[in-house]
DNA sequence: TGTACATCAGTGAACGCGCGTTCACTGATGTAC
DNA sequence: TGTACATCAGTGAACGCGCGTTCACTGATGTAC
């Protein structure tokens, strides 16, 4: 049964977000298109009518998650807000809605190119934005810092959740916190 | 044809060895259990002689990968050597033969607890070592340093990875070495 | 020490299932008059 | 504005393939005498 024009982008706008937040929970092949279209509300049959593959999907859904997250943290403005919203017990809980590279980090460098430049353009956005929280130094000095501390905030969060003890996972998002929640002089 | 104990014994250390690489290399869902014996230089059959599932092999060969880069790194004795060679492009490039949580992180935390536990320990020896490698200020201090320092060298690996761009990659790492290789007072 | 038989590690065909993808079909939408 | 037809978004069955797992079989090893 046809659809309106306008109906069918939102339902492609729907397929995308659903994607984005499973692929995220349960990583690219954890998840099939069946699920995928499920989770929108459709059939999967209709799926090829949207996308060319599965791996097409794939590339769009992480350009879908950067995009979102970058949009979140645009309301941030002080480095601490930001490595604690980044390093919080919500956030560990929650991969479906989190950091792309945090949930799929691994398993984006065993993907095909445009995905991985999609990937590669959200952590230099990432990275520049913490540049601009940072207030000391030079500006070398200062990437340099924003990289190491984007390292660890992703470091950290996925110590996090591999670890299976919950007083563990704490005690690595303290520390971190900590360490990379205050720009050290 | 039956085989002698012993060397059924070898052609099962050689499966687990063989499925550590794999795994690493090309994560969980990447490797089949045909993949991993043909590594071995078995046929597929005689995978469940040896174990009761791929699961069960996922669990040893993350154990036997644990042990494994925890023995390599006893011979080094500064920080700035364990992370200068953990940060290293060689490390970058080498996933399959590299650390275990670089490699799977964000696979790890989707799998059974069994597989989990055993990361988690091999976690906590390595904050431990760093812990022996670092010279100042109180041992609450010291763990708190040591966990930042872990979680900084797994974020900037798996981001270099992430990323298609070598530049951004030589940059990444050469950032967290920087920042992560010597001891801040 | 040698012989006869039981054991069992490894082989390769086969099974069942799930997944990515295709396709004939449906019926509401969009358009031409 | 209303009617007639073409278009095409979505449906659900089906296909083919790969993967985890099973199983009957083989023949060298291990053991009992």
């Amino acid at each position: 049964m046809r659809v309106s024009r306008q109906k069918a982008m939102e339902n492609r706008r729907r397929i995308v977000d659903a994607a984005a937040r499973l692929f995220r929970g349960e990583g690219f092949d954890g998840v099939g298109v069946d699920a995928i279209m499920k989770e929108a509300e459709l059939t999967h049959g209709g799926f090829y009518g949207h996308f060319a593959s599965k791996d097409a999907l794939m590339a769009e859904a992480m350009a879908h998650a950067v995009e979102r997250s970058t949009a979140w943290q645009e309301r941030l403005d002080s480095l601490s807000e930001l490595v604690t919203g980044y390093l919080s017990d919500r956030h560990r809980a929650d991969r479906a809605n989190g950091c792309v590279v945090a949930a799929l980090g691994a398993d984006v460098a065993r993907q095909a190119p445009a995905l991985r430049r999609t990937v590669a353009t959200g952590i230099r956005r990432q990275v520049d934005r913490i540049v601009t929280l940072l207030k000391h130094g030079t500006p070398a000095a200062r990437r340099r810092r924003a990289i190491a501390t984007y390292a660890g905030m992703v470091g950290a969060l996925t110590l996090a959740r591999a670890v299976d003890d919950p007083a563990l996972a704490r005690e690595i998002l303290a520390a971190a916190r900590e360490t990379f929640g205050k720009e050290a002089s």
